[in-house]
DNA sequence: ATTTACAATATGA
DNA sequence: TCATATTGTAAAT
C-alpha cells in the first residue's frame, strides 16, 4: 500500500492507496512522520490529485467536485453499507446514529453504527463528522473531537 | 422533571 | 465475555 502526503492549511494529511483506490486518510499528527512518496503508480498519482482537491474542499466546508475511488474492501459488509450511507449526507447536513440505522433497515443498530463510524479508515471523504447523537450531542471522532467540531462549524452546523 | 436500568446490534480484544 | 463514537422505553426518585 503506497502512501503520500497531502499538504493543507490545516496540516499534512497522509493518504494510502491500494491498487483499487484510496484506502485510508490520516489526520495530521503532532509528530510528523516520514511519508514515503516514492512508489506511486501513475494511476495513484491521479487519485492523489483528486483526493487533495477533495480534502481541500471539505476543509473549507464545501462538497468536493470529484472523489477518487475508495477501497473499502477492508471493512465488513455492514461497515461498507454504513459508509455508503454516510456519503449520501449532504454538506451542512447531519444525521443521528439512529437515523442511519433506520436508513439501513436496522432501527436498533445505532450502537453498531457508532462502531462502523469509528472503524472508518477515510474520514473527511466518508463524512463521519456529520454524524451526531440523537440528542444533538457531538458523539466521538477518531481524529479528535476538535476536528469534528471545526469541520461542522465550517459547514455552518452549530454543535451542542 | 431527572436519573437509572436494560435490551438490541456489529465487531474486536 | 466485555466494551464501544447509541437509543428508546419503563420504572423509580
Amino acid at each position: 500500500m503506497n502512501s503520500a502526503a497531502i499538504s493543507t492549511p490545516d496540516g499534512i494529511f497522509t493518504a494510502s492507496f491500494t491498487e483499487r483506490g484510496l484506502a485510508r486518510l490520516e489526520f495530521p499528527s503532532a509528530t510528523p512522520k516520514p511519508a514515503s512518496t516514492g512508489q506511486l503508480t501513475a494511476e495513484q498519482r491521479a487519485w492523489l490529485k483528486t483526493t487533495t482537491r477533495a480534502v481541500l474542499a471539505i476543509l473549507k466546508g464545501r462538497a468536493p467536485a470529484e472523489y477518487p475511488p475508495l477501497d473499502v474492501s477492508v471493512g465488513t459488509e455492514f461497515q461498507q453499507q454504513v459508509w455508503e450511507t454516510l456519503c449520501r449526507i449532504g454538506p451542512g447536513q447531519t444525521l443521528g446514529y439512529g437515523e442511519i440505522a433506520d436508513l439501513l433497515g436496522k432501527p436498533r443498530a445505532s450502537r453498531a453504527i457508532g462502531q462502523a463510524c469509528g472503524a472508518n479508515p477515510i474520514p473527511l471523504l466518508i463524512p463521519c463528522h456529520r454524524v451526531r447523537a440523537a440528542s444533538g450531542k457531538i458523539g466521538g471522532f477518531s481524529g479528535g473531537l476538535d476536528w469534528k467540531r471545526r469541520l461542522l462549524e465550517r459547514e455552518g452546523v452549530t454543535v451542542a
